[in-house]
Parts: structure tokens; sequence; C-alpha cells
DNA sequence: CCGGGTCATGTGAACGGTCACATCTGCATG
DNA sequence: CATGCAGATGTGACCGTTCACATGACCCGG
């Protein structure tokens, strides 16, 4: 007759304990665990001895509550579940924020804010100081929950310069006009002249500025600006798909097309193949994003890279000063242009 | 001069604060709180009036000091990046458990455990008893941190049958071999008898078991099983991508395929379509999981359908019957055909 | 040699809940 | 009428930390 222990959890030493094993007192760990200021090198090594020995680990409940923090923060995603399924975009991003938040010891809870019913759970939950700061991610239109948790004072950043929140939330962004203005450069330099657009929607900045971008360049490059080759989109695929039927409509002579998102563009080249059209002999195509759907595609997007890796870092970044009383902050950073078969 | 409030969070009521605008004492309170026996109605209404009034939320720290639960789990996925990013399905299961444990007030916590460090700071981090159970996701082989989670006694549920664990992990799975048999009774019916296979990873419960589905139901046919329609695959779109091309050299008059994950079937149908096969004139192709892929392909996938939200509601009641105390358990639900344009 | 600083450490009081227990009431039962 | 039992409520202890404060040791300058 055997005795398995396997099954029982035992319960886990505390700081009392490792204190005695140490031969120090609570306050003594407390400090170690704490940076250790105001500690001997002599009971520095004790202490992290016992700690060794006992396998510790600090009881963060006990922690929160005497703090007041609670060491963890929200990823908050108000979009509709069809964009979560579809887009890896915020698969990149929610990794990255994870990683970077793991850095710091910091778990992530994830906040799927669908329907209404959701969204004051959610609201509730978050104003109530269960998390110490909210990463948002919302492309779409005007936002109530993010107002509500700006108006409560929780630390927030956005990814993505979010609408209507004045300058008093952060966000970490990357530089859509110029990302923009240097795909419609790559399709002037490869000797495109009707270039149409798929815009992303244009209640968002990053829709706005990204359009902003390529009429920029036309202009500068002398090119006519022609309003049959703009359409808008909503960064879903489908929406690209549409778009790209629309703009064979409406311009037959199109020979490039630059879109606002690498979704939208897969949702292009499936238009244009059933249309025909040969990419990139025939139209060009230059999406924006380098998610991991350009290089899915066939053939693989030529597109403009969001550095996701920065993006996320910052983002985690910003909002732990913010945490840590700092002030909110912009953060915009530098976009890449990758070229693959698409043009 | 204006006195802004926003931005400075004031400190939330406690129990004594609804307890003494209540007129009661904190136990009767806490009672109310949880479950409301031995409470009169007079009491009840009073102090469900008072948390309304003061806005109160229980401060979970607190709670979990006292009770050793922490009232949360961990979703874990020991995946790659690569696979997280390019499977709409983790997204699907993530959403689902999400939601599903919303509905219990419980938050979920994203680990992800790509590298050998993350894996022994997660491990660490669930076994020091921060969360009260784990949803694991990882459809392929071997997985050390499982088995040790297991051995710590926590309690933990895996999305498909794990391999190497024993019985006493539980796991919630579609019908993977039952799925199967539809599929191929489906491309048989449809007249084809020369039906290829990308299988699954054949280190795992699930890709062994929808091979077997397939051979079960050619030779009930009274088809020849042959190896040259043979090829295995990891569930990635490149191997689906790189078995159709090996098939189509092997076996030029197969005229079906089945591929065992939506994703690979997105690889096999651009295969087919660079070899110049028309689907489904030339090739049907049949894929498994119904993923949010399976439709965004073109032509759209005909596929198996694993019921993913039943799949991640039965997870999470599983989780918390077994956190609960309960023993652990394994569903299998069952899968359907569902019929789109690839076949 | 003493007063005042810095460093190192220990100690009790929180933090905000829950739980076991004690108390009190009312009512039915023998 | 005493007894018992169930319902309803209050009370103190406790969970495992951190923090403010007190204490002690040591060194340095006057």
């Amino acid at each position: 007759m055997t005795m398995s222990n396997s099954g029982g959890r035992r319960k886990p030493p505390t700081i009392h304990d490792v204190a005695r094993e140490a031969g120090v007192s609570r306050g003594t760990v407390s400090r170690v665990l704490n940076g250790g200021h105001y500690v001997s090198p002599t009971a520095q090594e004790a202490v992290n001895a016992a700690i060794r020995r006992t396998g510790y680990v600090v009881n963060r409940h006990a922690r929160s509550l005497i703090t007041g923090r609670s060491d963890s923060v929200g990823f908050l995603l108000t979009e509709p579940q069809e964009r979560f399924f579809e887009d890896p975009n915020f698969n990149v991003l929610l990794s990255g924020c994870t990683q970077a938040l793991a850095a710091h010891d910091i778990p992530l809870l994830l906040m799927l804010a669908g329907t209404k019913d959701e969204r004051r759970r959610i609201t509730r939950y978050i104003t109530a100081g269960h998390v110490d700061g909210v990463l948002l991610v919302s492309s779409h239109s005007g936002d109530p929950v993010a107002e509500e948790l700006r108006e409560a004072g929780v630390p927030l950043v956005a990814c993505g310069k979010p609408i209507g929140l004045g300058s008093k939330v952060s966000y970490v962004a990357a530089d859509d006009r110029d990302g923009a203005r240097d795909m419609v450069r790559h399709l002037l330099s490869l000797g495109r002249r009707r270039i149409g657009v798929v815009t992303g929607p244009l209640d968002t900045p990053g829709g706005v500025e990204r359009l902003a971008g390529y009429k920029e360049v036309l202009a500068e490059a002398g090119v006519e600006v022609d309003e049959r080759l703009i359409v808008s989109g909503d960064y879903s695929r489908a929406s690209g798909e549409a778009g790209a039927e629309q703009l064979l409509a409406r311009a037959p002579d199109m020979d490039a097309v630059f879109v606002a998102s690498d979704l939208m563009a897969q949702g292009v080249l499936a238009a244009l193949h059933r249309a025909g059209k040969r990419v990139p002999d025939d139209i060009a195509v230059g999406g924006f994003d380098d998610s991991p759907a350009a290089t899915a595609a066939s053939p693989a997007l030529t597109t403009i890279r969001q550095p996701w890796d920065r993006i996320s870092a910052e983002m985690v970044r910003v909002l732990l000063a913010q945490i840590g009383g700092e002030d909110p902050a912009a953060v915009i950073l530098p976009t890449l242009l990758v070229r693959r078969e698409s043009t």
C-alpha cells in the first residue's frame, strides 16, 4: 500500500517560515524581497538561501491587500468577436504585451468586451481596482468604456491614437502617415500612376492618417487625386474584397492599389484573382501592418511593417510608468517598407 | 480655477462601510455576499440597498487571503508563437473560455509558454497557487509543464486528449475519429475513390484518431488504403502546402483529400491552385475544425465542425468542478459535417 | 567622551475580508 | 414550564504581507 502525495496541494511556506529559517525577522525578509535596501550582505545572503531552501513564493494577495496595488494589468479588447477571430494582429499584440509584462512578473488579464453587458461587468471590475491599469485595443470608433475608465482615473494606454479622449490618455502608435507615404512612393517608383486606395475606417485617426499620406505623396508627385480611386473599408477581409470590386468597376485602368491593412489586402487579392487580374503584373498591391496575414497571402504582400514588438513593449512601459505616477504620454514609432511579391 | 476630481482614484468602500450603512454587522454583509443563507429578508434588503448606495465591490485580495483561493484561472498555451499567430482556433477557444469564466466572475490570466524560461516562470507562478486551475492548450507532443502541474496537484483540464498524462488529467475533446469518418464518407458519397489525407501530428491522440477514422471508413467501403495517399503534417498552413505537393507527386490520380485541419487545408488549396488543379472539380478538399480559416479560404471549406462554444464551456465547467473537489473527467463532444464549396 | 547621524534590524499595527463560535430570540415539543 | 433546536446576528481571531516606528549598533566630529 503506497501512499501517494501527488494530488494534495500542501500549504505553501510563508514569510514567517523564511524568516525563521534564515534566523531573521519578517521585516528583513520583506526588505530583501523588495529591493534589498538597508539590509546587510550577510542577512541578504541568509534570506536568499532560506528562500531557495523553502521554495518560498510571495503571496500576492496578502501583498496586494496592504499595498493597494494588484500587480496585474488588463488587456481590454473592445472589438466584435469576428474581428478578433480573423485578424492575427491581435495575437501579435497580445503575445507581445504578455511577454513584456512577464518580464516584470505582472500577469495579464484578458478582457473581451463584446456585448453591452460584458462592457459593464468589465468596467466595474476595472474601476473596482482589480487591475492597476489597462492596455486598450480598439481600432474602431468612439469607445464609452475607455471614456469611463479615463474618468475613473485608471491608468490607460491605447494601441493607436484613440478618438475623442483628449490628451489625457496615453497611446502608442506607428507613424501611419509616414508609412502610407512610403508605400505610395514605392508604388510610384514602380511606374504606377493609377493608384487606388482602400482606406481604413475614416472615423479613426489611423484610417485618416493613412489616407492623408496617400494623398500627400500623389500631390507631391503631381499625380491627380482621383476620388473614384478611393474607397473605404473597416480593416476586415470582407471589406477589402468589396473595396477591390468597387475600384475595378469604377476605374478599370487602375494599375496599383494601396490597402490600409494586410487583412483587407488579402480580400483585395482574392477579388483581383477572381477578376482575372494578375498581381503584381497587372496590378500591384501594397498592404499595411506586416501582420502574419502578409506572409500568409499569396502572393506574399509588400507591406508597411508596424514594429509590433516595440509597440507592445512601449505600451507596457508607458502603462507601468503611468501606474507609477508619471503623466500620460504619446509614443509614435517609425514604420518600415517590406518588399515582397505583390509589387 | 476649477478643481478636477477625475484622475484621482478615491479609496473604495469596504465591507465595514456597507455594514454601517445598512445598520448590521460585517458578518451579515458577508453572508449576504455569499449565498445569503441564514439572513433575514429584512437584513438582506438593507444590505443590498447599502451595497448599491455605496457602490461596494468586494476586495478580492482580502477574500483570497483568507479563503486560500484566488478565484482566477490560467489559460496556458504551450505552443510556439508562430502557431498562435497563424491559427485562429486559439482565438476562438480563448474567447469562449474567457466568456464562460466571466459568467462566474472569474478572470482569465493569459500564459504563453514559448521559451524554456517562460515555462519555468509560469510553472512557478501556477504552483505557487496564484491561480486555482489551468486551462491547457497544447496540440503537440509531450508537455513537461503539464506533467509538473499534474504532480503538484493543480486542477487541470486540457483541450484535446493529452498524451502521457495518464487518466489523472481532465480533458475535453471533439470526437476526432467520428468526425474523420463523416468526412471520408462524405467524400466517398461524391464518388471519389482516390482520397488522400494530410494527417495531424501523429504523436498526438487527435492526429492519430483522425487518421484512424479515415482508414476505417475506407476499409468498410472496400477501398484500398494506399500508403502513398497518406502524408503527415503538423497542423500548420505550411505543412498543408508541403503535404499537398507530396501527394500530387506520389499520386497524380488523387481526386479528393481529407486534411486534418482547416489551416493545413488552406495550404492544400494554395498548392492545388498552383498546380492548376480545380477545387472541387478536379479534387475535392475536406478540412477539419470549422475554424474561421474555413470560411476565409476560397473556395470556402467543407469541414468537420468542432463545437467550439461547447468545448470551451465544458472545459470551464470541468475545471471549476475539479477546483471544487470533484474528480477529473473526460468529455467527448460530437462533431458535425459542414458542407461548403470545396467538395 | 558625548551627541547626532546612518545603517541594520525587530515589532506591532494595519489591510479587508471570512470563518468559527457565542449569543439571543422565538417556537414547538414533551 | 423546562428543553431543545433552528434561525438570525454579532464578535474576535486569523490569513500573509508591508509599513511606520522604535531600537540598537556603530562611526565620526567637536
